[in-house]
RNA sequence: GGGCGGUUAGCUCAGUGGUAGAGCAUCGGCUUUACACGCCGGGUGUCGCAGGUUCGAAUCCUGCACCGCCCA
């Protein structure tokens, strides 16, 4: 049975029950019993499978991961018992730059891809300085001996805040599994040419010398100058330009003004001179070109931002690029072909100064240098303006051609709204992030980095009897090869010994974007590739939960590859959180030092009541870090146990539940019962926690208070029984309500009386508690208001007047609005100490104390 | 500059057309046999501003201000 009414269980209290300790004493036991093992012996409709988000095992984790993990945990618990099998795995990110950095901090090498691998290598003991080189095989290898360690203290803390994950069924976005499904997924779009590769103009960081997407780029503002720069035209005269960038005056390629801009019109066509380098170069037209910016028209260079690349893409321009990989300045023999100038010499002894300067440096030189030719018109201008920076990066982005990998998904845009309106949003405005993303879509998606801890992309390339490396024509590992790395593995039909000679071969050098593999964690997760029976089972998944902050990065591209490669979305729900801040409404964040370690939270306050905390915020609403709610939570769930040990202290005896207050209090229940299943449906679990907690509260203070002599017998036996049994249903049903919140403290009491988990019982339904008093009994109900009303003014009165909770009064008369207690008369005139009691036209009850002994 | 969310008691928030709510905090009281990590009670608000719709607006509409997030 669920509720436990006729349990045989006989009945075990502790003498003095304490919140200390239930969770490590719960989590070995779910974990011994598999309490939240998956059986996949269960047909898709029979299952809610969750897409939990790999955490970065790079960083720590702080109160926000704790905050937005229980808000799915609220979910996965309900459904379990809603007798949905449950589908909840948990997953690791450990794949990407976020590891790389913490592994050359924390053992101080650094990655030389040109070493070779030292099967000997142990890292120092701190971290060395200056930081030690080691081959990429062993700099894997730290990163993998790093995130293991941390995936434990993980997965320690996950458990102890009680979420409720089949722990069998972890994965890691870098273990082999996923290497698998991230290299498959990556050779099935090659092989429908949806990705491709192309030697394009990038955005690129030249700290950590890698590409990267639009996804991963932020505006910040920055102080720069405009510079007005004079070029002369080829026909006699000047023109004066505005840039913040006139160190890319050697990579200019062009003037650029508006089609329509009366002072430029005859300019169209003609050609002017670089200052400095004196090479000539078209004014074109564009309407990209803002009159109003600047002086009207622009320079064009190869490249200095996006705007520059469109230019030259659709003005079919030529390239002239001066920025290295390492950010340095190329050196450049003017003269030669492509950098062609009517002064070689000049523009040599120009260039020279500039060569392997980094840009800021490079822009001070040619400042004086334009200064003492006179041709920068007045002095630089301060402005501040919007630069590109890598999310992660600290110098601004540049812009450097190089050979990358791309996913198509501008030509998708229109699909990929559609099932932006297919997936149910929760908070629905959430969606609107999506669509904006979506709709700002400029490019397809650069998924290659020139980095080292991720999934290499599966492709060798052949190399001609010249020694040169043909990238057209890619060579693909065998799906059932998969994983390999290419830097190790040799292709089909070669042997190792010709890796990088003529008429051999070459592994691809790059790795995947880290979103590239974590797009695939629904089908990482759930089997696809080895384990088709579980795929179809679980997939598409029921939620995936995350932050607002990764709409444009993960839930985006997730949706992407589950539309090109299942044509279907990933999940049919996305529940969005918001994020924590501090008191002063700033987002908590490492740098800001202002982060709380959770383990220390879970130990002061319990999972219990952090996860209380957590509760109050509904999805996709921000909250504030604020212990004094981890309290209340605490303070509930030792309520809890309390008022179960007053219903279990004296069980017997049991019997119908005929008397007004336990019925009115039974359908009350109901109520509640049916309106925390309604918000759990709508993933509004915060109200499903505010209305039982509420109820409990009336149900401890008003209705344990109002029976409670009737219970111990004062009555005869038919009260005490029908007392006792309304009690059990209510204890029963009270506890699987809180249960998604509050999975220890109820565990624990449900563990006094009842076989089995609470975790694991059956959902309360609103007809099993109307069923317990032969239906609902609305009569009861008026009973029950009436006597709570009648209580609260008597109360109200005592306290008033100072008396204590136990003074008699000799005789009470209540305003006629009362009467409806009459059938609870005896419960209301116990719990109040009233001897006699009337109703009469009275504004306010007028009560006759007793006389109150002598101290 | 565009999009989204927010602005209600000292604090955190609920409240989508019908006399302003909860918890916390604060203050006063209660040795009450489940719980003092408890119980009872009191005070506390021109619901951001300005217009409009309506018999009636915290709630619907318009504009504005401020805070936050996302994107340019």
């Amino acid at each position: 049975m669920p509720h436990g009414a006729e349990d045989p269980q006989p009945i075990t209290l502790p003498d003095k029950p304490a919140l200390e300790g239930l969770e490590a004493k719960w989590n070995a036991r779910w974990q011994d019993a598999g309490t939240y093992r998956f059986d996949r012996n269960h047909s898709r409709g029979e299952i809610y499978s969750i897409d939990t988000p790999p955490p970065t095992v790079s960083g720590s984790l702080h109160v926000g991961h704790v905050f937005s993990y229980t808000h799915t945990d609220f979910i996965a618990r309900f459904q379990r018992m809603r007798g949905k099998e449950v589908f909840y795995p948990m997953g690791w990110d450990d794949n990407g730059l976020p590891t790389e950095r913490r592994v050359q901090n924390y053992y101080g090498v650094r990655c030389d891809p040109s070493l070779p691998y030292d099967a000997s290598f142990q890292p120092p003991e701190k971290p060395a300085k200056p930081a030690i080189a080691v081959s990429r095989p062993n700099f894997i290898e730290l990163c993998n001996r790093l995130t293991s360690e941390d995936e434990k203290a993980f997965e320690q803390l996950w458990r102890y805040l009680g979420l409720s994950v089949d722990w069998s069924m972890t994965y890691a976005t870098i273990d082999k599994r996923s290497q698998r499904v991230s290299q498959a997924g990556f050779l099935r779009l090659l092989k429908r040419g949806i990705a491709y590769q192309l030697e394009a103009p990038t955005l690129w960081d030249i700290d950590f010398r890698t590409a990267v997407a639009q996804a991963e780029l932020e505006d910040r503002d920055q102080p720069g100058a405009y510079h007005r720069i004079s070029f002369t035209r080829a026909g006699g005269g000047t023109v004066e330009i505005e840039t913040t960038r006139p160190e890319l005056i050697p990579a200019c390629v062009a003037l650029v003004a508006h089609p329509e801009d009366e002072r430029y019109k005859p300019l169209f066509g003609k050609k002017v001179i670089t200052p400095l380098f004196g090479v000539e170069v078209p004014v074109k037209p564009h309407p990209l070109a803002d009159p109003e910016k600047g002086s009207g028209i622009a320079m064009i260079c190869t490249f200095g931002d996006i705007t520059d690349v469109t230019w030259w893409r659709e003005l079919s321009l030529p390239v002239r690029a001066v920025i290295q990989p390492n950010g340095a300045f190329r050196p450049v023999t003017w003269g030669s072909p492509g950098w062609e100038s009517r002064d070689s010499a000049r523009a040599q002894q120009a260039y020279d100064q500039l060569a392997n300067l980094q840009p800021a440096k490079a822009r001070a030189v040619i400042v004086e240098q334009l200064r003492q030719s006179g041709e920068l018109i007045g002095e630089p201008r301060p402005i501040t303006h919007p630069v590109k920076f890598y999310e992660k990066g600290d110098r601004p982005l540049e812009i450097i051609t190089s050979r990358q990998w791309f996913i198509k998904t501008v030509e998708f845009r229109d699909a990929l709204l559609a099932r932006g309106r297919e997936l149910h949003w929760h908070p629905d405005y959430m969606r609107h992030r999506y669509e904006n993303w979506v709709n700002g879509l400029v490019g397809d998606w650069c998924v290659s980095r020139q980095r080292f801890f991720g999934v290499p992309f599966p492709v060798w390339y052949p190399i001609d009897a010249s020694g040169s490396v043909d990238y057209a024509h890619p060579m693909p590992a065998d799906e059932s090869r998969l994983p390999v790395d290419p830097s190790t593995d040799v292709p089909d039909g070669y042997t190792a010994g010709q890796r990088g000679k003529p008429n051999g071969f070459a592994g691809d050098p790059d790795i995947m974007d880290t979103w590239a593999t974590s797009s695939l964690t629904p089908q990482i997760g759930s089997g696809w590739l080895d384990d088709a029976d579980l795929f179809a089972r679980v997939f598409p998944m029921d939620l995936r939960p995350q932050g607002h902050d990764i709409i444009r990065t993960w839930l985006f591209t997730t949706v992407l590859r589950s539309h090109l490669e299942h044509h279907s979305l990933p999940w049919s729900h996305a529940a969005v959180s918001g994020f924590i801040t501090d008191p002063d409404r700033k987002k908590m964040s490492k740098s800001k030092g202002n982060v709380v370690t959770p383990m220390s939270l879970l130990q002061e306050h319990g999972s219990d009541g952090v996860r209380y905390w957590a509760a109050g915020a509904r999805p996709g609403g921000d909250a504030i870090f604020e212990p004094s709610q981890m309290k209340v939570g605490r303070r509930l769930a030792i309520k809890i146990l309390n008022a179960a040990r007053f219903a279990l202290m004296q069980a017997e005896p049991r019997g119908p539940m005929t008397e007004p207050l336990d019925r009115g209090m039974l359908t009350a229940l109901s109520a509640l019962v049916q309106a925390c299943t309604k918000d759990f449906e709508d993933y509004e679990y915060t109200g499903a926690l505010q209305k039982t907690e509420k109820f409990f509260w009336e149900f401890c203070d008003d209705y344990l208070e109002l029976v409670k002599a009737r219970r111990y017998g004062d009555f005869g036996g038919d009260g005490a029984a029908s007392a006792n049994s309304a009690m059990l249903v209510a204890l029963s049903t009270l506890l699987r309500l809180f249960a998604p919140f509050l999975p220890f403290v109820t565990e624990e009491v449900w563990s006094w009386w009842q076989r089995g988990s609470v975790h694991t019982a059956t959902w309360p339904t609103t007809e099993e508690v109307v069923a317990s008093i032969g239906g609902a009994d609305t009569n009861a109900l008026a009973v029950r208001e009436a006597t709570q009303g009648a209580l609260a003014e008597v109360r109200r009165i005592k306290s008033l007047l100072k008396k204590s909770t136990k003074a008699v009064i000799n005789r009470a008369v209540l305003p006629a609005a009362f009467a409806g207690l009459g059938p609870a008369t005896r419960d209301f005139q116990a719990a109040t100490h009233i001897r006699d009691l009337q109703f009469g036209e009275v504004a306010e009850p007028q009560l006759d104390f007793a006389e109150e002994p002598a101290a």
